[in-house]
DNA sequence: AATGAATGAGGGTTCATTCAT
DNA sequence: AATGAATGAACCCTCATTCAT
């Protein structure tokens, strides 16, 4: 992605403290903007403002605006993506229950967090900056399929759900993941017009994933 | 001050006057390029030249860029929106059938066309501009909502779905209504990325309602 | 978007960081072309060029034209006003000794500096910018009138001039005003065309006191 | 002044009712928004609606803005000089009489007539038009210089008023004009701020000639 | 490492002027 | 004669980026 590695980390004693957080500081405060007013529509000044840095220590790290926007993106969708994927493994149950437990839990926490809002950077920005795409591809979509199409293949191989060819799998992975990442791009867009409890939004995800498991049934 | 604009010379074979069809040419340009880049990222300019324009030509039928960008949204959802219900006014079948034929073709044909890039528009534009929030929900989402309710509701009472109260049928048409808008928006973002075949769009929206008609099942 | 600027190749020799001059030559340059053109048609990048910044630096420290148009009148008027009342103050004479001297010393140095062209500026653009007429009668007219009250209320106290009441004194002061306004106003439109030795601007001020004076007489 | 004659006249019967009262209408209506807004501050289109006519009909009257802004000039201030030369023409009495009556009573008129704000307009404009500096000193100034300077000569020959040279009477006929100058351009600008009854005025102007006639005794 | 003054290209918008109707 | 749609140059202002400190 051609963006270079933010941190230092020289660890010099206190001379300006917080060297090593400076990085975060600076990327919580750009997917916040980001996600609330557009990536065009932000100025840089706006994230070191609300980072609390200046204009130029935001360039000391990142060496364009669109280096942050990168910089952004990996943060916040491969952290979620690595931590989904490892508990995944840990996780001991039939496949339903997987779907029905762990896919829903772990989506709803990704959905409270900030990153569930760089669904809607990643759907604003691909044509502008076209290597984010590949990138989303392979670092989100990609496993985040392999994810889901695995607990089915499971769930196939367990005789658990019907069998279906590859075709059908994938198409299913598309089915399910489509309403989960449409419910994160609606929270920080339409649905700030229309607030609901936060149960809505499990009732939602859980009333999809058992309807996709009643379709997946022999 | 004292220079005058040297010479027009004449040469302009320009000028045409054609009041009737500019909205239009501008209104398609502006949905294209918005849909494309971005709100923000696409200069006023740019609409008034892919519509064959001068920039002030722009300024003499839309009084601001963000009236341009009302009127987009305005021109191409309550259009398609409209047309919709009045469809299926004269639809005659079961729900069922309502559901796979009617809604699965019209939602195939928005998806085919320009229109279809205006729920993304929506979704980067609505926390800057906040009227056009309730200007959607009101045009676009109640009517379309409404749509799919009836139909649910007809079902209901002839017997062909389960009974629900209305929480329930409102879910529903969210699950429904969900993966059709998502696929609108992916097509104009990151599918671009990942080129399908027309058919795997339909497969994905005749799958997808087939799911649901099963999951409505008494 | 794509497209970086190209190549900066750090050419440039400018870059100065003059953070406690550039108020001040930013505002002697918009006087003067204020006073010469008239604010509406001195735009933004002369009065930037004329300082010797570029655009963006006049921004940094005026927010708007507006403000610096304010600014503008702030700075050479209260300036002005405020170094007149203080040498009154040490002033020690008769009355008609202060109008003679003091008054016309005063304001023929006022004639001859920059600051004169303000009260052009202001004639000419107090119904455009409604907030800076009761500024100028508050901060200029107010003080100035005050000024001359007082010398006049001091000569009719010591017997030296006739009795009036304050409506007749209200007028006088307008009386002796009036024509050295003029004479500022003329300097920077009319008398251009018609240039005079600046004698004649003095001559025009001692006759028109002493003329004043005389009137006064019990 | 290089503008073309304004007026065809061609009095065709009704097909076109007003052809000749055009250029007066579009006249007043720019000296309004000339004195109010100033010449750059105005645009074509305002002067154009509300004298009631498209923007196209102003540019076949006027061949551009700074043609228009001449005519305005020409238009109301010739004819005040000229009506004035005439009337005094027909003044008999004493040469104060000439000033306290009949000085006094013609500005006062022009005070009061729109008129007035062509001071305004020329103080402001000569820097940016140089043409309009000789017109208005031909045609205006000089004219009622002379017009002053006539009743007082009459006055130094009828003994009625103390001699001077050439020189002294150019400087009283300026110090008679100024402040009544002054009274037109206040009257357009900060007066606005400051609303004092028209009563007001008259006392200015002839407390001021009373005051001019009184240095001018033997 | 951090600052923020400085830059200049570019964006939205206005407006004098032209010209087909 | 009259209109008003069309133009394009300029204007005010913003902002990504640089660099002296």
């Amino acid at each position: 992605m051609g963006a270079m590695s933010p941190s230092p980390v020289s660890t010099s004693p206190t001379h300006h403290r917080r060297k090593a957080e400076r990085p975060h500081e600076l990327l919580d405060a750009a997917l916040q903007l980001f996600v609330e007013k557009g990536y065009a529509a932000t100025s840089a000044a706006e994230v070191a403002q609300m980072a609390g840095v200046s204009k130029g220590t935001l360039y000391l790290y990142y060496p364009s605006k669109q280096d942050l926007l990168k910089a952004v993106i990996r943060q916040f969708m491969t952290a979620e993506i690595a931590s989904g994927a490892q508990q995944l493994d840990d996780f001991t149950g039939t496949s339903a229950e997987a779907l029905r437990q762990f896919v829903a839990e772990w989506w709803l926490r990704l959905l409270a967090s900030p990153a569930s809002g760089v669904f809607k950077i990643v759907m604003t920005e691909v044509r502008n900056f076209p290597d984010i795409g590949p990138f989303y591809l392979e670092e989100v979509v990609g496993p985040g399929e392999r994810l889901i199409g695995d607990i089915l293949r499971r769930g196939m191989a367990a005789g658990e759900f019907r069998p279906m060819d590859e075709a059908d799998l994938a198409l299913r992975v598309k089915l399910i993941a489509s309403p989960l990442v449409m419910l994160c791009i609606s929270k920080h867009s339409v649905a700030l017009c229309r607030p609901e409890p936060e149960s809505e939004a499990e009732r939602f995800v859980r009333t999809h994933l058992d309807l996709q498991i009643q379709g997946l049934q022999p």
